[in-house]
RNA sequence: GUCCCCAUCGUCUAGCUGGCCCAGGACAACGGCCUUUCACGCCGUCGACAGGGGUUCAAAUCCCCUUGGGGACGCCA
């Protein structure tokens, strides 16, 4: 059996971090099974659905690598599909048509909750074989009596007893097929059969299993993830710093680190914390998923994506770097920004911070920036002769690698009996302008011996 | 209110067919090493089986209760 999973985000929003993770769970299996993945708009909402969230979706999937195998389904285009879905119902007897309005059916629900009883619909309507009027709507036949088991994957049965279900809405008067109704039919349409989405939706699932059964079809497999809270437990709102995707891509975070990240929350796989996005296809088969919610946490995302980009190749780093540069240096050289990057990647947690941390590295000389109050520290009357001693150092030999600065450097310091901290201090503020970075001769190297020189000079030439 | 789910270090988790666990790994924190600085890396420290009852020779592991957290109860998805 081909295993076919698919996404079903609504269109009301952007891709959202748990939306996110449930959308990697079913492409991961889907992948690793050799199966299907497949994209499901669910846009019956006419009211909050909106074009450009779609869009965002579909962008965020891109960035994350989330190919599909199919193009994306519109639930707003398939009325037709639901329709005929319900009439069966209603001519197999698993449904009826109710002329109850809305405010009957809330007055309902009112009384049942001020008496304590799960607010339901009462089926009054049930065995009147009302036939379509204005205003009414189709309702499914709940079982009164025995009860609904449903075999989860990762939760285990569940068991809900038949008083539990009410005879909820599958069409509404105004000709749409509500949530419920249209999932299981796109999800027997489209041949899906692994169904895995958040935990929020276990107790659709028994009443979508009635519709399954009602229509004489039987069901996928179903599997809940738990679902992400904040740093504080609390339910990841918007307010709970529940980020959009897209907004992971503006931090500079990269991709693959997201989803492993992503993945590793709720699901584990012996010790193993780093993963890359191949390796993940090739351990993810469904099992191992934790039942118990999550929280998010910042910090190791930050972790696990430094670690990817140490992983990167620098070119294809410098690459994804690029577009985080600000406007002064955004121009600079493709191996110019690639030896840029590659000398402060394990420095950066994020393609934001590499952007900035390479930025005084591509700057011209003249534009350098001094981090505030290092000068007075640096340059002092005991450290500027040194400088200008190894300027000229510097300029006199032919062709300044970084083996030959490196020597350049230490020769001076040793044949002066001096220490290192004499000189690497004024040397780094000289060139770097600040007083952390990496080695001083693979900077040298790097920025080549014109640019070295200039920023010397330039140091040298900075009042006391 | 009713129903459902969940419960190991601050966080993510291993372990959950009971003994190998006075509980292992990772992030964070702290200390050290490396080092020309800042990082990376390496080494170490701190730190948890929510509580209470059972079952058993033996429980983090099984059962019950309590507590805590989450979810669901729409002509929203």
């Amino acid at each position: 059996m081909t295993v076919v999973t698919r996404f079903a985000p609504s269109p009301t929003g952007h891709l959202h971090i748990g939306g996110a993770r449930t959308a990697i769970f079913c492409w991961l299996l889907a992948r690793h099974f050799g199966g299907k993945f497949l994209l499901r708009i669910e846009d019956t909402d006419r009211e909050r659905s909106k074009e450009e969230y779609t869009a965002s979706i579909l962008a965020s999937m891109n960035w994350l690598g989330l190919d599909t195998d199919e193009a994306p389904v519109y639930q707003s285009k398939r009325m037709p599909l639901y329709r005929a879905a319900v009439d069966k119902l209603v001519a197999n007897g698993h449904a009826y048509w109710c002329s109850c309005t809305a405010e009957e059916v809330e007055a309902m629900r009112e009384k049942a909750r001020a008496e304590g009883r799960k607010p339901k619909y009462d089926g009054r309507c049930r065995e009147k074989h009302l036939t379509e009027a204005p205003g009414s709507v189709v309702r499914l036949k709940a079982p009164l009596a025995g009860s609904v088991t449903l075999r989860d994957v990762v939760k285990g049965d569940i068991t809900v007893e038949a008083d539990e279900l009410d005879d909820m809405v599958l069409w509404r008067s105004d000709h749409t097929p509500t949530y419920n109704m249209a999932v299981v039919v796109d999800d027997v349409d489209m041949g899906v059969t692994h169904v895995i989405r958040g935990d929020d939706h276990v107790s659709n699932t028994h009443k979508q299993i009635l519709i399954f059964q009602g229509l004489g079809h039987p069901l996928p497999v179903f599997g809940h993830v738990p679902m992400i809270l904040g740093p504080d437990k609390q339910k990841l709102s918007k307010r709970h710093g529940a980020k959009a995707a897209v907004e992971y891509e503006q931090d500079g975070l990269l991709p693959a680190a997201l989803i492993n990240y992503l993945v590793r929350l709720g699901w584990s796989h012996g010790d193993q914390e780093l993963f890359t996005v191949k390796e993940l296809i090739g351990a993810f088969d469904g099992g191992s998923m934790n039942r118990a919610a999550a929280s998010f946490d910042p910090e190791k995302l930050l972790w696990v994506n430094a670690h990817h980009m140490r992983e990167t190749p620098a070119a294809e780093l410098a690459e994804l770097t690029r577009r985080f540069l600000a406007d002064d240096v955004k121009d600079a050289a493709d191996d110019r920004l690639c030896a840029a990057v590659s000398l402060y990647r394990p420095r950066a947690a994020t393609l934001v911070d590499l952007a900035r941390e390479v930025r005084p590295l591509l700057l011209p000389a003249a534009k350098l920036e001094y981090a505030p109050g290092l000068k007075e520290k640096s340059l002092t009357n005991d450290t500027r002769p040194h400088l200008a001693t190894l300027r000229d150092a510097f300029a006199v030999c032919p062709d300044l690698t970084r083996d030959a600065a490196h020597d350049c450097l230490h020769g001076y310091v040793e044949k002066n009996g001096l220490k290192f901290k004499a000189v690497g201090p004024v040397l780094r503020f000289a060139i770097l302008g600040s007083s952390g970075g990496p080695d001083l001769a693979e900077v040298i190297a790097m920025l080549g011996k014109d640019e070295t020189l200039a920023r010397i000079d330039r140091a040298l030439a900075q009042p006391l």
